[in-house]
RNA sequence: GGGCCGUUAGCUCAGUAGGUAGAGCAUCUGACUCUUAAUCAGAGGGUCGCAGGUUCGAGGCCUGCACGGCCUACCA
């Protein structure tokens, strides 16, 4: 508290005067929080309406409109003010004969971040410029603080993230990357919906944390006296839902992963997950190039984009090459001839993260995390993975060491993990205690194991291919950002006190 | 978890070899009815992230801690 208060000392000067005006505007009979501003237009439709007229006579009609004043230059008896909205930013000119001596008496008082609402008419300055001149404003919300300096702006990434309301006010960019975000999401569910797939919803709050390894928070219900795990991946339950005959359903939601935190990695993540009937993962192939290309075309018009620095190439079929040759044109290595007495001398060679006892798909794996991953610059299907490392997906027919499983990746980033699903009941048991033993001092352990989930395939589940998409990932290809914090509203940063 | 870097006024930043902290914007007062980083005149605002240490003296040096950034590690 002590603490608080010396920190908080030089602004309280700035925010006991506006208390001060605060009280000041009561007395006057004014509220400095406002009511609701009816009749407000977007300034993006104001200025859409009137940028064609002439400079000079004012419009007939009036215009209502309402936002924070950015700028503030004040002459006097008059005065310019920039007036932004969630659309656009327009110049206000408020004239004291114009609005009378009294009402103007009141303006004298605002400043810069205040929200104020204006009733005026429409003229283009002698500069040309689009200005709304107020017959009449409204103060609708005082600003006790003062806002981040108009020029620079607000720069430092803590304040950013923390606050990331001033981010919004201080940063157009930044404000209208959250907008496109929105409309990226929009755009998926628009793709999957007319596709015919069925948007669900499974728990957050889930007894055994399946369809990943990764480490879960755990969470308790005190009238359950149970312990629960925040979801690291739909899958199992989705997959329930083909058992029950949804045929293409899908989720766009959170995982929680209590994981690193990176520049790639938020410990609550969106991720999508689709599953359809009937379907393996060429098919799922299909939906992520047609659904990315979908987006692209909406939002940017083309399939070659910019990322830092890197020219992305959109345009389909992009490049299908399986995980064995991707390693062998790399490395020379050929997975397919490496015996089992080489896995130490491979492990050793390349300094794989790899116990000496490895299986080989692991090496395989690791091998191309390894060394081929951070080539993969343009969009790249990896296809068919070591059967070791994909306890949820279907072997290849003829190939029994191999599923049919693909990663996409761009620019080196994982974006989509698909496969044809497992739906064989008794191999999947298989996978999930050899998965449990193998990481017997790990994440997944014996308890971990979903019988019940082993149970809903015994009952039958139609063929099927899904995919899961990191979509916060594949927002920040999209607007050539390089950190996932800056693509999430709120990312998670330590407590500060 | 490890490495490197950062933290000075509300915001953006200076601060040279250790000698009691500066600028611009913002704020406040005054002037100003076509300005737009408005202008002009004046004023206030800082326990220099926190805690120790070295020193006659620390924003600057040393140690620890906190928070952040980048890299790395972890991550089906």
């Amino acid at each position: 508290m002590f603490e608080q208060n010396k920190e908080a000392k030089s602004i309280l000067s700035i925010r006991e005067e506006r208390i001060k005006e605060i009280e000041e505007l009561r007395r006057e009979g004014i509220d400095p929080f406002g009511q609701s501003f009816p009749g407000k237009e977007a300034i993006i439709k104001v200025i859409d309406k009137f940028n064609q007229i002439a400079t000079g006579e004012p419009s007939q009609e009036n215009v209502i409109i309402a936002g924070r004043i950015m700028a503030l230059r004040k002459h006097g008896k008059a005065a310019f003010a920039d007036l932004e909205d969630q659309t656009g930013k327009i110049q206000v000119y408020i004239k004291s004969n114009f609005i009378g001596t009294d009402s103007f008496e009141i303006f004298k008082d605002i400043s810069v971040g205040d929200i104020i609402g204006i009733t005026g008419t429409v003229f283009k300055t002698k500069t040309g410029e689009l200005t709304v001149l107020a017959n009449k404003f409204t103060l609708l919300t005082k600003t006790l603080r003062t806002l981040p300096e108009k020029w620079h702006g607000l720069t430092d990434t803590e304040t950013r993230y923390r606050k990331r309301y001033l981010d919004l006010i201080a940063n157009q960019e930044v404000k209208e990357l959250f907008i496109e975000r929105s409309k990226i999401v929009k755009y998926i569910r628009n793709f999957l919906d007319n596709k015919g797939f069925l948007e669900v919803e499974t728990p957050v709050l889930q007894p055994i944390p399946g369809g990943a390894t990764a480490t879960p928070f755990v969470t308790h219900h005190l009238s359950l006296h149970q312990d629960l795990y925040l979801k690291i991946a739909p899958e199992l339950y989705l997959k329930r839902l083909l058992v029950g005959g949804l045929e293409k359903v899908y989720e766009l939601n959170r995982n929680f992963r209590n994981e690193g935190i990176s520049t790639r990695h938020n410990p609550e993540f969106t991720m999508l997950e689709l599953y359809e009937a009937y379907a393996d993962y060429h098919t799922m192939m299909e939906i992520a190039e047609e659904m990315v290309c979908d987006i692209l075309k909406k939002l940017r018009g083309t399939l070659v984009i910019q990322y830092q620095g890197e020219m992305l190439d959109f345009t389909p079929p992009w490049k299908r090459i399986s995980m064995y040759e991707a390693i062998k044109s790399v490395t020379g290595i050929n997975p397919d001839e490496i015996k089992n007495e080489e896995i130490g001398d491979l492990i050793a060679q390349f300094q794989l993260e790899l116990p000496k006892d490895a299986a080989k798909g692991e090496v395989i794996n690791e091998l191309f995390e390894k060394k081929v991953e951070h080539t993969l610059i343009q969009p790249t299907f990896i296809i068919d993975y070591p059967v070791e490392v994909s306890p949820l997906s279907k072997q290849k027919p003829g190939y029994p060491h191999l599923v049919e499983r693909f990663e996409l990746f761009i620019n080196s980033m994982e974006i989509a993990n698909a496969f044809t699903e497992l739906n064989d009941p008794l191999e999947q048991k298989v996978r999930f205690l050899q998965q449990a033993e193998s990481k017997s001092e790990g994440e997944i352990n014996q308890n971990f194991v979903d019988y019940d989930y082993i149970e809903a395939l015994e009952y039958g589940m139609p063929p099927a291919g899904g995919m899961g998409v990191g979509i916060d990932r594949l927002i920040m290809l999209l607007t050539n950002k390089d950190s996932i914090r800056e693509v999430i509203l709120f990312p998670q940063l330590k407590k500060k006190d």
